[in-house]
DNA sequence: GCCGTTTTCGGCCCGACTGTTTTCAGTCG
């Protein structure tokens, strides 16, 4: 059984209790499991065998009990009884929009309604409004949402596709309402976060005339249906199914706000428990004081800053991406958080094509766009032969490639430019483990990237000694996207993560962030998995263009969502030092 | 059911919006 199956199980578990109304903090605890584990890196298998599935957070006696039970026999007694009791449709009709644990058990046992299909079927013939507390609009917002759900197979969407939608609701929004309306404005929520998908957009702004600013946010042209709009939130639903949340504030609740809509909701749990226990209730505006505390109750306390409000708890300021809980609230505690990578660490980059393989540019203008970005270095490694409907690098080929790379480099250096293309490949780690290229012409390289495109479909233990094998090849300086992961279209490879990891820290092998949205691969908490082990990470766009260079942000945040620093990252170091810490120390033979 | 910088027992976050409600429960984030 795999972390997400565990993961399924348990948040089938919780959800079945809410419909049961169960004591509602067992609920969370399922919940909080579910999520826990869900973003573990390790194997639960693994950890079961090492007897600590109680370190992982959100695991006590109980759902440790339950989870090595599920592991060692495929099923749970005490499980199987709830998930009898209550169908898996029921569950099911918690996913439509406003449709919530009671409304779904008053549907069911009132009128026998035990799918999305059927919950359907009696909204459209009218027969919901005789239930109380149920009416006509509720049937037709349930037919809405139902289609909406329809619509949209996957209910999060990529950051790749919805980053650029929020900026462009953000510049739109500026230019349509007069000049000083909107005093601040900024992408709060998971986009904020760079979480890796998304469920809605939340915009945050400042403004003496939200009035003004909700009615230029309805009429925005992107947007399909209004979801609700109040006074100070309007929730709007885009063409392609995206839902838009837009809040308004006074200035002096800026602070408290923009941490409040970043979230997690689980960072934010942790910081309202943190507050009450110092004596202050938490809410979106500010601090009040319980009375607990040394301050008279009732009293507040607002911030206009964000960072004010973490240091008025002891805090310091917790950029973002690290808001998950998973350990920063301690960190910021005792001062102790990493000094994340930036954009702006990246010297050059490891993986890109030309069109010696299937890139669009060639390898003097994938260059100059290297160069004119402010890098110091640039690897062209394109793939190698037999690659299917991809024409690839073979020995001859590479030779010929190289003479066109010398050429460049020369010009470079004839015009004073400090910057260099190196030549690599990203080789193909053959359904056997064998590499696309020989070892007498990997040997001829400067930086080699191994990856998998083929036969992803292997078995677990077939995948990973062909990953393992690559790995173990000394001329192997990188491991390519190494769960061959496509975001909401194809799941990641069976491979065995942590074993991967481990000899690619042996091995000095270093592992990619693949920077590209739908891939970001490895990601967050692999990264930081990897890191922890000693592994050495680059964070590479895999350019097949120009324009493929700009997903560079993406792979950066979902390093700084692994806690990475910038020490641990290949190519935040010049070029010398880098080549000095790929696998052979030597940079291969066109190092200088 | 989990957890501990007041606790191994007694806690466990907080407010906006909606619909159908004449005062509030349900849902959401």
């Amino acid at each position: 059984m795999t972390n997400r199956e565990v993961a399924e199980i348990l948040a089938g578990v919780g959800a079945r209790l809410q419909i049961l109304d169960a004591n509602r903090f067992r609920i969370i605890a399922f919940q909080n499991a579910a999520e826990s584990i869900r973003n573990l890196a390790q194997d639960i298998n693994q950890v079961d065998v090492a007897g600590k599935l109680l370190e992982i957070p959100g695991v006590g006696k109980g759902i440790a009990d339950a989870i090595h039970e599920l592991l060692s026999h495929g099923h749970y007694t005490e499980f199987d009884a709830l998930y009898d009791q209550v169908p898996e449709g029921v569950v099911q009709m918690m996913a439509v929009p406003d449709m919530g644990p009671k409304k779904a058990k008053r549907l069911w046992e009132e009128l026998g309604i035990d799918s999305v299909e059927a919950l359907q079927a009696a909204a459209a013939a009218g027969s919901l409004r005789d239930l109380k507390g149920f009416g006509a609009k509720s049937e037709e917002k349930i037919l809405k949402g139902i289609e909406l759900l329809a619509k949209r197979s996957d209910t999060r969407t990529s950051i790749g596709v919805a980053r650029p939608l929020a900026e462009a609701i953000v510049a739109r929004l500026q230019e349509v309402v007069p000049a000083g309306t909107i005093e601040r404005i900024e992408i709060a929520g998971s986009l904020r976060r760079w979480k890796e998908t998304i469920g809605d957009v939340d915009i945050l702004c400042v403004s003496h005339d939200p009035a003004t600013v909700m009615e230029a946010f309805r009429t925005l042209p992107q947007v399909a249906d209004v979801a609700g709009s109040g006074e100070t939130k309007t929730s709007v639903i885009l063409g392609n199914g995206l839902q838009v949340d837009l809040r308004v504030v006074e200035r002096k609740h800026w602070g408290a706000a923009l941490q409040y809509f970043t979230g997690s909701k689980e960072h934010n749990v942790e910081m309202r428990e943190l507050a009450l226990k110092q004596g202050w209730s938490l809410n979106e505006y500010g601090l009040t004081a319980t009375g607990s505390g040394g301050a008279p109750e009732g009293e507040q306390r607002f911030f206009e800053e964000e960072a004010d409000l973490y240091a008025f708890l002891g805090l310091a300021w917790v950029p973002p991406e690290l808001r998950e809980n998973r350990g920063e609230i301690q960190a910021a505690r005792k001062d102790a958080l990493p000094a994340l990578i930036t954009v702006a660490d990246i010297r050059g980059e490891l993986h890109g094509h030309t069109t010696w393989s299937d890139g669009t540019a060639s390898v003097q203008e994938m260059g100059e766009a290297a160069r004119t970005r402010g890098y110091a270095y640039w690897n062209v490694s394109d793939h190698s032969v037999g690659l299917g409907v991809v024409q690839g690098v073979d020995g001859e080929r590479l030779r010929r490639q190289r003479a066109e790379i010398d050429a460049y480099n020369r010009w470079c250096q004839e015009q004073g430019y400090a910057f260099r293309l190196l030549q690599g490949s990203e080789v193909e780690i053959l359904a056997d483990g064998t590499l696309g290229l020989p070892d007498e012409v990997l040997a001829t390289l400067d930086v080699v990237v191994a990856s998998i495109h083929s036969a992803q479909r292997q078995d677990r233990e077939t995948i990973t000694a062909r990953c393992l094998k690559a790995v173990y090849n000394p001329h192997v300086d990188i491991l390519g996207h190494p769960t061959g992961r496509l975001i909401g279209s194809r799941p990641p490879t069976e491979i065995d993560v942590e074993r991967v990891l481990q000899a690619c820290a042996e091995t000095r092998t270093a592992v990619e962030i693949n920077a590209s949205p739908e891939r970001l691969d490895l990601n967050d908490v692999y990264a930081r998995r990897a890191v922890e082990l000693g592994c050495q990470i680059a964070i590479n766009c895999d350019a097949h263009s120009v324009e493929g260079l700009v997903v560079l942000p993406y792979g950066v945040h979902m390093a700084r969502r692994g806690w990475l620093t910038a020490a641990s990252v290949l190519n935040t170091y010049p070029i010398d030092e880098m080549l000095a810490l790929l696998k052979d120390g030597s940079g291969g033979a066109g190092a200088q």
